[in-house]
DNA sequence: CTTAGGG
DNA sequence: CCCTAAG
């Protein structure tokens, strides 16, 4: 697939072309939306210059544009849902990476112009004084399809289902309307209702939705409006009550930019700009202040729930929305709960247990949509990755081939991507909170099956493991966190790294390790740390090079980049390999009739593993030498002789 | 510190 | 995986 990327200026706040023609995009064609979204990599120089990424800059987010990949496509056959990555490197050089739909600009464009002719009529309205419509209907069925769409370029064959936003954009103002179509040719009607406490949402809405002040503020619209604003922007209608959720999702699909707050837009000149960090602070507030002020008793469950960071990697919702398409709003519903639970704020006894200073920053949403970027160092529970675990909950199986001991050997790889992902954020709140750890885990819970922590672990083993392995890969496996206790942006790429890409060896997976502390005052691991293949494999390979029992040289020789995996460890495992290689009948000689339920070691791996105890005479007198010496032959290049 | 074994 | 006793 081609590729796109929508570069956006950070500086002056507009958005900027990215070569991609947009101008002709969105408004016309609903083609293009199906389109396959072209991405190109750019970096934004501080002058706000388009600088094509150099290999270097690709290579580092190489990894996010792998695992976006994938997902992609499925992404691009919405015709109408987004995937942004933003990336930023540093504050002076950024790099950025961004994916915007191609027609995404035309489309908001197009929106604000309904809007405003909208406001127009509105204003008329109002100035003639016209009555308005209770809002006995405003949750009518009123379908976006039905409306007249009064913007001759959106009217034109815009099919509602590919591009609702703007089909409905207009209609969102009245659809409150019962659904007559007589009153829907009065575009203004109902809406507009100032004054009246009856429509008093709508008349809020209105005026948030209005341009006079030039600015959008989500956060100032209840629940319904929201709704109402979801039902115009996506053409249907929505039971999610999860107001961030909303929020993101319209925001999103306003700005159909990734980084956005979900929060607050400027309109400048017919074209959406976004609010920076200038007004952070009171954006800030401001945010909280509605949020609470605003919540509607359908809120409350949701109250503490922040938002995913607008940063809209959330690709499970971009999908479902997809699906939803179908009706499927429960499942809408659901992933947006999901998302939100990523980043759900923790319970209130792990708040409680949170130091003040972390309670402030403590809402992901205001902290994020304010550091353009931040990724790691927004609020702990507050990540980028996770939405990415949905994702990676599917394991991909695949093969690959693996030479061992000479001969080649079809593995099957199943690739747990973000099987583990050390959030530095919430290593450092680990560390700083111990106690708020149970609930920490919690959170991470299924999504981090493996949270890591950073933090604590430079005391454990991997201190000991004074290995050179630093050198090998610096940022990616080693325990850099030893210096850093509290956190580590640069290690956030790494994070993006999906596990075990390399079956060459040299991938490790993350390098950190839960360690909690243990009454005896040591520290302990926490969790298995499941064996891959590869390691099993290295850790055979090694076992015949340096023999068995050598294991801190195999560990220094093989195991160099996993940081954790002590040579006890490798012992341990060996132990089991053994055990296992030999359980397997040896009659059969591992032909197949493995137990089910055993572990998906290969046979050939079996196989070798007891050729080489065989070789190391550590195998029981039983199944000496006979039939494995000689039957084995088919498996190895025979590196006997070794030991 | 590294190994070997038991738990 | 952890712990510990032995080189």
């Amino acid at each position: 697939m081609e590729t796109v990327v929508g570069i956006e200026d950070n500086d002056d706040g507009r958005f900027e072309d990215s070569g991609v023609d947009r101008s002709s995009s969105a408004l016309s064609s609903p083609k293009q939306i199906s389109n396959p979204i072209v991405y190109k990599l750019v970096r934004v120089e501080g002058d706000g210059k388009l600088v094509p990424a150099t290999d270097d800059e690709v290579m580092e987010v190489g990894d996010f544009l792998e695992y976006e990949n994938s997902e992609m496509h499925v992404v691009t056959n919405t015709g109408q849902s987004l995937e942004c990555i933003s990336i930023e490197r540093s504050s002076s050089g950024k790099l950025r990476l961004e994916c915007l739909e191609e027609a995404d600009l035309g489309k908001l464009n197009a929106k604000l112009q309904i809007l405003q002719k909208v406001k127009e009529e509105e204003k008329h309205r109002i100035s003639c004084g016209s009555p308005v419509h209770s809002h006995e209907n405003i949750d009518s069925q009123c379908s976006a399809d039905k409306f007249p769409v009064m913007d001759g370029k959106v009217q034109s064959e815009t099919p509602c289902q590919e591009i609702p936003s703007i089909a409905s954009s207009f209609n969102y103002t009245h659809s409150n309307q019962s659904g007559s179509i007589d009153q829907c040719s009065r575009p203004s009607e109902g809406v507009i209702e100032s004054g009246s406490s009856a429509s008093a949402v709508y008349s809020n809405l209105k005026s948030d939705i209005s341009m006079s002040d030039g600015e959008i503020c989500l956060d100032k619209l209840s629940i319904r409006e929201l709704h109402e604003l979801f039902k115009v922007t996506f053409g249907r209608e929505t039971t999610v009550k999860d107001k961030q959720w909303l929020k993101r999702r319209i925001a999103m699909s306003l700005t159909n930019s990734c980084d956005v707050s979900a929060t607050t837009f400027i309109i400048k000149d017919n074209k959406i700009v976004r609010k920076f960090e200038e007004d952070s602070s009171g954006n800030m507030n401001a945010g909280s202040l509605i949020s609470s002020e605003n919540m509607t008793e359908e809120d409350v469950n949701f109250k503490d729930s922040s938002a995913v960071d607008a940063c809209g990697i959330d690709d499970n919702q971009v999908v479902s929305e997809t699906r939803s398409e179908n009706g499927l709003e429960y499942e809408n519903y659901q992933t947006g709960q999901r998302a939100a639970k990523r980043i759900r704020r923790p319970t209130k006894r792990y708040i409680e247990e949170l130091s003040e200073n972390e309670s402030r920053e403590h809402n992901p949403r205001l902290s994020i949509s304010n550091k353009t970027v931040g990724f790691g160092h927004v609020s702990p529970t507050s990540n980028v990755r996770p939405a990415r675990n949905a994702f990676s909950e599917a394991r991909t199986y695949s093969t690959r081939l693996d030479s061992l001991g000479g001969s080649n050997v079809q593995i099957p790889c199943v690739s747990r991507v973000r099987r583990s992902r050390p959030r530095k954020d919430i290593a450092s709140l680990m560390k700083f909170h111990p106690t708020g750890m149970g609930e920490a885990e919690k959170l991470s819970n299924k999504l981090l099956e493996h949270s890591s922590d950073a933090g604590s672990d430079f005391s454990d083993k991997v201190l000991k493991s004074r290995m050179p392995a630093k050198f090998h890969q610096p940022s990616s496996s080693e325990p850099v966190k030893e210096q850093c206790p509290v956190i580590c942006p640069i290690e956030l790429r790494q994070e993006l790294r999906p596990k075990r890409a390399d079956p060459s060896g040299h991938t490790s997976d993350d390098n950190n390790i839960v360690t909690v502390p243990t009454a005896k005052g040591g520290m302990r691991r926490k969790h298995h740390r499941a064996w891959t293949l590869v390691e099993v494999i290295k850790l055979v390979e090694g076992v015949s090079r340096c023999g068995a029992g050598r294991w801190s040289e195999i560990k220094r020789l093989s195991f160099a980049s996993y940081s954790y995996r002590t040579s006890v460890d490798l012992k341990d495992k060996w132990r089991n390999l053994l055990k296992a290689s030999f359980a397997l009948a040896p009659a059969d000689e591992g032909i197949n009739s493995r137990k089910h339920g055993t572990a998906p070691i290969p046979e050939k791996i079996l196989l070798r593993v007891r050729e080489l105890a065989e070789m190391n005479s550590q195998v029981p007198p039983n199944y000496s030498s006979s039939q494995l010496a000689s039957g084995g032959g088919s498996v190895h290049g025979d590196r006997s002789g070794y030991l």
